[in-house]
DNA sequence: TGTACATCAGTGAACGCGCGTTCACTGATGTAC
DNA sequence: TGTACATCAGTGAACGCGCGTTCACTGATGTAC
């Protein structure tokens, strides 16, 4: 049973939509998307929109998710086109992937790590798919420490018995991988996010010129001998 | 010559107004502050507002001041309870600091670091204000580096040619410190900036429940080792 | 193939809302003689 | 100490604006017989 043609459209549309939703988000910021914006950006009168999106939550929603989505599929693309065991390869190229990714979609980099407002509950629908990206890292970590090729100071680290007991109790709710490796895992995340933040809001600008990338290549390849993966 | 009982006033109602202002920010983000709102926190009517401060803009760029004074004296403080050749504790104390500080003020920090509306241009009046808490991380970093007390593989770290260069022309015109130093300072700041807003925006929170601050400071020792700082 | 009806996309007018800002004003505080 | 005037804080009404959402509607697309 193939699509009709009305089913065509409405795709289209819903397609246009969100396109003008993200141009909107780039201009003016998350919170002050307004439907009322978008609908003119698509040639549409605002009531029209209530065929496509119940409310103006309901689409900031539908972007959050396919931008979660476009985020933790960029980095599972990078990470499976490396050899299984090359646990430096993937530990690197899932890093510069985190970080091409928000460089290519600020909007979208803004929208998932910046709540738009503060109390917008991401945990029904989007929590799930907020946890997807971490997993990836935690992932190439984890594989790396379970074959024994995790060699700087850092894998055989003290910690805080009351730290270390929670993230026992995560892997007892269900969370892969011993202590260390979701330890090593927030760590990195902390610092990725953190260039990839302070490069977003033009922090970087002014110390580093056209040279970011080559920074956060270079901090990257610094984590990797921190780390101590072979 | 005294104050009159006028100016007192005066000095008291811009108090109330800026405190009101922060409760806003901190209830429902910068972008929605909301003059009037303001006002109703106050007890005068909107337009009264306008006697002290000639628009919205100005109220706003007042408030990043007063929190980026507030941060950057945080950090000197912290840096300055120290012995000046403790260089350990100079680091330790003032990335502490840092955290603690954007734990303490969240509204501030976020009003800081994740700028209001895209394309608000901090570069005017609060550009020399922003720089001031990087100045102490870089400081804190240099001093111990002029006493040859980097000790880590960082402090001979071979560095692309075009960065390097980059790193030169910011100390060419006036930016202390050699290249190595000023590229430690960011890649500092990366990482306790990745770490603070992950845990603002409740990030952590899923996974180290009430051990942010044991994580946090688990970090900044690990930064130590790895800068080998002496 | 043609007709009758159902579904659905999109319109235009209207709602109530809170916003930033202006304006002419009142009344209290301060100053000069 | 008392009077005349200037300064300033704050009011209340009004402006135009864009917002999200509702409602009754028109006209095109699709379906059943």
């Amino acid at each position: 049973m193939t699509q009709t043609r009305r089913e065509r459209l409405r795709l289209q549309t819903i397609d246009e939509i969100k396109t003008a939703a993200w141009q909107q988000i780039a201009k003016e910021g998350a919170v002050a998307l307004s439907l009322r914006a978008a609908a003119r950006e698509v040639g549409i009168t605002a009531p029209g929109l209530y065929r496509y999106y119940p409310s103006r939550d309901a689409l900031v929603t539908a972007l959050m998710i396919e931008a979660f989505n476009s985020f933790s599929e960029a980095l599972e693309t990078s990470r499976d086109a490396c050899k299984p065991d090359d646990h430096i390869s993937r530990f690197r190229e899932v890093c510069k992937a985190y970080f091409q990714w928000a460089v290519s979609s600020p909007q979208k980099y803004a929208l998932i790590f910046y709540t738009p407002v503060p109390g917008y509950t991401l945990d029904k629908e989007s929590g799930p798919a907020a946890q997807r990206g971490f997993l990836v890292l935690q992932n190439v970590i984890g594989e790396a420490y379970m074959a024994e090729k995790i060699t700087g100071d850092a894998a055989s680290m003290r910690m805080p018995a009351a730290l270390k007991s929670q993230y026992e109790v995560l892997k007892k709710i269900g969370m892969p991988y011993v202590p260390i490796v979701t330890h090593l895992a927030l760590s990195t995340w902390s610092t990725i996010h953190g260039m990839t933040s302070l490069y977003l809001y033009g922090y970087f600008s002014g110390f580093l010129a056209d040279q970011s990338e080559s920074f956060v290549d270079l901090e990257i390849e610094k984590m990797i001998r921190t780390l101590g993966i072979k």
